[in-house]
Order: structure tokens, then C-alpha cells, then sequence
RNA sequence: GCCCCCAUCGUCUAGCGGCCCAGGACGCCGCCCUUUCAAGGCGGUAGCACGGGUUCGAAUCCCGUUGGGGGCACCA
């Protein structure tokens, strides 16, 4: 048997970090076993689907290693429609389904204030199709219906608290458990990988799956990834959107490295390792049952090193969306044309070791490309007080009179400058960072003046030296 | 209310009956290095939810309790 697994998001928003953990494991599960990876777009929401959220989803799974071409599909649910009336058709006249016009506050009504499902009304009223009647499938009365999950082995469940579900609308129309039942079964599929928060619907889609003459699928509930407070990561409160983290400057395989340690581990005490250790040490029977917390702060962690990892010219490279803006990342404070790009490749080396997520770059860098730096009040306050206009004025005096303008010998004289006031170089170069980068932490700062450049830094000192406090 | 899932440091995890008075990573705290901040090096902090079994022996198996979570639409 040809393993068979499918990823199958609705196009209803961004694509949920959550989203890309499943894609991720799926596509390895089949590459594993030589297999297929279908992506099935389940766009019958109409009234949520956004064309550009297809796109979305696309551009997503690409930027993690999920590239078209490599994967059957994308297909789209919408066009199915036939085959899911044919099957709730199918299941009707089969005896396995019937029509049904309770309308919810009729339910309401005779089950009482606390939900308890479908009451079954319906079940021998005979009713044949017609306008507000909805199709019900009839679940067995006894037994027990037992899923067979490769990470949770076998939950089982009593038939007999499974209510009647609605497979049809009363427009015809086949709801999310039987579409994506037949969608399955159509696309022969073999391995259903997906959230935890499905395992409530699989034994309503098992039970469709027999009704319907086939074979049910093995399963695989992935643990719900979660916030801080533990509960499921919502779009609404949490920052989900995998777009999001690509913008602030996480590396695509710094994220997918992460999002697979999210309820497993390579063996050995490494976690972060090449994509192929991954793929081929990767198994979903020995993932973490249990519910992950999607930490920010230890991706950052991945994210930095993944980042110091590049070669220079590839950190240059992977910098460039940051230093230019693109139509989703801002455009940094510079003018364009005053970006050098010399000087960038000069201090490229000294911010790489410094930064966690590539965004992070503009701030750090753009002191050399401003007119004036932006001043951070708070640092100013800091590092302008005592004697600091004094020990401007010498500076600049020393700078001035320096034949090279090197960062050996601009290091050499402003510790002349701090060793006459008695002041160690860590004390004595803080006004002039301030100075010239507006902050109190960043770059090394003679490195960083000799890029600047001579006209540009005795500026700034000048600037500082004359600014009111 | 009902159904289902889950339970090792703060967090992500290793552990699948003896190798564990529990290992790694992130975080945090110290020290070293050092022109700030990082990076790097070294060291430290902290955990098997609880109660019963089973066993010569349990973090590992069983049961219960407690605690978390997910799901209960003519959404997907």
C-alpha cells in the first residue's frame, strides 16, 4: 500500500505556526515512506475564503521547504461538491441517513437548557428531501467505535453518546465531517495527521468512512501547540501568523527546525540540527502526546544561531528585505540612495553576533546611513552627564588630530583622552556612542566611527557637544 | 452538562523496569574574556502532580485522585 497523507488548511486567515507543524510532519511521513503529500484547500466557507489566503498558504508552505511541484494539489474542496452529494445520496438511500427539520430551538426545546446533542426525533419520521431539511446520519446505537491513532493508540468511543450528525445541508450542500470524509476517501488517503482538536470528530468519520464502504484511514493527533496560559493558539489573541515571524526576520529553517522540536527530539542531546537529520530521524509514533508551548524566546535563541551560522556574505544576502523594505516589511528611516553598501558589508560581521531576528538589523545599522542618528532620550540622559561635554571637546580634539583615521587609532586616542580624567575606555567611549549612534549599546564603536568616517563623526561630536541637555 | 485527550526542571524535551539521588536545550544567576552590547568559554539554579497497587526493584506498568487541555453548529 502507497502511503497517502494530505495537509488540508482553509483559506480563513494567515497560515497558523500550528498549520506548518502538521504540513511539516505530514510531508515527512510521506517522504519517509515514499509516499504522496496532497494539499487540499477546504475553501467551502464561502463566506470566510479569501482567494488571496490561498496564496497565502502557498507562499507559506514554500518558504518552509513545502514547494509546489513536490506535492500533488493544490486541490480545492469547493470543486468536489458532486461527489459529496453523490455520497450523502448515497448514505440516504442506503438506509444510513435521514432528512430532518428540527430547527435548533426545537432541540433546545425538548432536550432541555444543557446540550445533549441530537435527540434523534427525526430518525423514523420518514421524511424525504425538501426545503429546511438537513441530513442526519443515523450512528449505531451500540458498541464502540475505536480509533486506531498512531500517537494516542486507541480512543475509544460509545456509539451510543454519538449523536445524529448533520452531513447535508438543507441546500445540499455536505458539511466539513462527510466533504472531508469523501475528499479522503476520493484522494486515497491512507494516514490522516493532523490537530489533536479533530480527535472529538474521528469517530464520526470513521463511522462515514464504513457507511460509505471503505476502509478507515490509521490516525495521528498532533498535540494542540499552546500559549502561556496553556490554552490552544488562537488568531485572535496569539501571534500565530507564520508571515509575521518571516517578516520580523526568522529564518525559514531556524522556524521549521523549531516548530518540529514542538513534541519531539532528535536523538542525542542536540536540538538543533540539519534539515536531513530531521527528515530521517523524524518519527510520529514517538511524538509527545502532551500539549507544547510555542516559545518565542527559545526560537529567537534557534533564530540566532541559525543567523551566526550564515557565511557573511549570506547574512549580507539575507539582509537585504530589511535594508530595502519589501510590500510586507517596512522600509527602513534612510533615504534609499544614502544606503552604502560598503559600509554595510563592513560592519555586516560585527552585527551579525548581535542580532536574533534579521529585522533587527535596521536599528542596529542605521546610525550610518542617517543624517543624524536617532536619538535615544533615555541613553542621552545617561551617558551626557558630569564632565561628558569636556570630555567631547578633548575627543574631538584628538580626533582631529589623528593622521589615520583607523580603529586602532581612534581606540588609542580617546583612551589617552579618558586616562587624563582618570576614566577607564569602558566609561570614556560612552558619550561618544551616544554621540555618534544615539544609543548606549551596539556595535563596536571604533569600527564603527571609522566607517562613519571623519567629516561625519567630528559632525556628530560637535552636534552633541552643543545640544541642549 | 456530556465526550475525549494529557501530566518529567519556569519552558521544550531525553528517559520506554535496574545504567537516573533523572540527561540536554531555552530562560535565569555567577565567573572569564572585553571599548558598550552581543558572541564565545566555564560553572550554577530548578523537575518525575498526589495516593494506592504490581515488582527483588518504578519517572518508567496498572488503578484512582487532582490538575490542565480539546471538542460538543445546517463553521472548517
Amino acid at each position: 500500500m502507497t502511503v497517502r497523507v494530505r495537509f488540508a488548511p482553509s483559506p480563513t486567515g494567515y497560515f497558523h505556526v500550528g498549520g506548518a507543524r502538521s504540513a511539516l510532519q505530514n510531508w515527512i511521513f510521506a517522504r519517509q515512506h515514499g509516499g504522496a503529500f496532497v494539499l487540499r484547500i477546504e475553501d467551502t466557507d464561502t463566506a470566510r475564503n479569501r482567494p488571496e489566503w490561498t496564496e497565502g498558504i502557498l507562499s507559506a508552505l514554500s518558504w518552509i521547504g513545502i514547494e509546489p511541484g513536490s506535492y500533488e494539489g493544490p486541490y480545492f474542496q469547493s470543486a468536489y461538491a458532486e461527489e459529496h452529494r453523490a455520497a450523502a445520496e448515497k448514505l440516504y438511500r442506503s438506509g444510513q441517513a435521514y432528512y430532518c427539520d428540527c430547527t435548533r430551538e426545537a432541540i433546545q426545546a425538548r432536550t432541555g437548557s444543557q446540550y445533549r446533542g441530537y435527540d434523534g426525533y427525526c430518525r423514523d419520521r420518514g421524511l424525504g428531501p425538501g426545503p429546511d431539511r438537513a441530513l442526519r446520519f443515523r450512528t449505531p446505537d451500540e458498541g464502540t467505535t475505536v480509533v486506531a491513532d498512531l500517537i494516542r493508540g486507541e480512543p475509544t468511543f460509545e456509539n451510543s453518546l454519538i449523536e445524529d450528525f448533520v452531513i447535508a445541508r438543507a441546500d445540499g450542500s455536505a458539511v466539513f465531517l462527510l466533504a472531508n470524509a469523501v475528499d479522503d476517501i476520493t484522494m486515497g488517503i491512507t494516514h490522516v495527521i493532523r490537530a489533536e482538536e479533530h480527535l472529538p470528530n474521528t469517530p464520526k468519520q470513521q463511522l462515514l468512512w464504513q457507511a460509505l464502504g471503505h476502509q478507515p484511514p490509521v490516525w495521528a493527533h498532533l498535540p494542540v501547540v499552546v500559549n502561556e496560559k496553556r490554552q490552544k493558539l488562537s488568531k485572535r489573541r496569539d501571534k500565530v501568523a507564520l508571515e509575521a515571524y518571516r517578516d520580523e526576520g526568522y529564518l525559514a529553517a531556524a522556524m521549521r527546525n523549531y516548530l518540529m522540536l514542538l513534541g519531539w527530539a532528535p536523538p542525542g542531546d542536540r536540538e538543533i540540527v540539519p534539515w536531513s537529520v530531521i527528515e530521517s530521524e523524524f518519527r510520529l509514533e514517538d511524538v509527545n502526546p502532551s500539549p507544547a508551548y510555542f516559545d518565542e524566546t527559545k526560537l529567537r535563541a534557534f533564530n540566532g544561531e541559525y543567523i551566526r551560522a550564515l557565511s557573511v556574505d549570506e547574512f549580507i544576502g539575507a539582509c537585504q528585505p530589511w535594508l530595502t523594505g519589501t510590500e510586507t516589511i517596512a522600509a527602513p528611516p534612510w533615504r534609499p540612495e544614502d544606503f552604502d553598501p560598503g559600509a554595510f558589508a563592513a560592519v555586516a560581521p560585527l552585527a551579525q553576533t548581535r542580532i536574533e531576528v534579521l529585522g533587527d538589523i535596521v536599528p542596529t545599522v542605521s546610525f550610518l546611513f542617517l543624517d543624524s542618528p536617532i536619538i535615544d532620550e533615555a541613553a542621552w540622559a545617561k551617558a551626557m552627564k558630569d564632565d561628558a561635554a569636556d570630555l567631547l571637546a578633548a575627543a574631538i580634539a584628538a580626533f582631529e588630530a589623528l593622521p589615520s583615521w583607523d580603529a586602532g587609532s581612534l581606540k588609542s586616542a580617546l583612551e589617552a583622552v579618558g586616562a587624563d580624567r582618570g576614566l577607564k575606555l569602558g566609561k570614556a567611549q560612552a558619550p561618544v556612542r551616544v554621540a555618534v549612534t544615539g544609543q548606549t549599546v551596539g556595535l563596536p564603536l571604533f569600527e564603527s566611527l571609522q566607517v562613519l568616517g571623519r567629516e561625519r563623526t567630528l559632525a556628530r561630536l560637535r552636534a552633541a557637544v552643543s545640544r541642549p541637555n
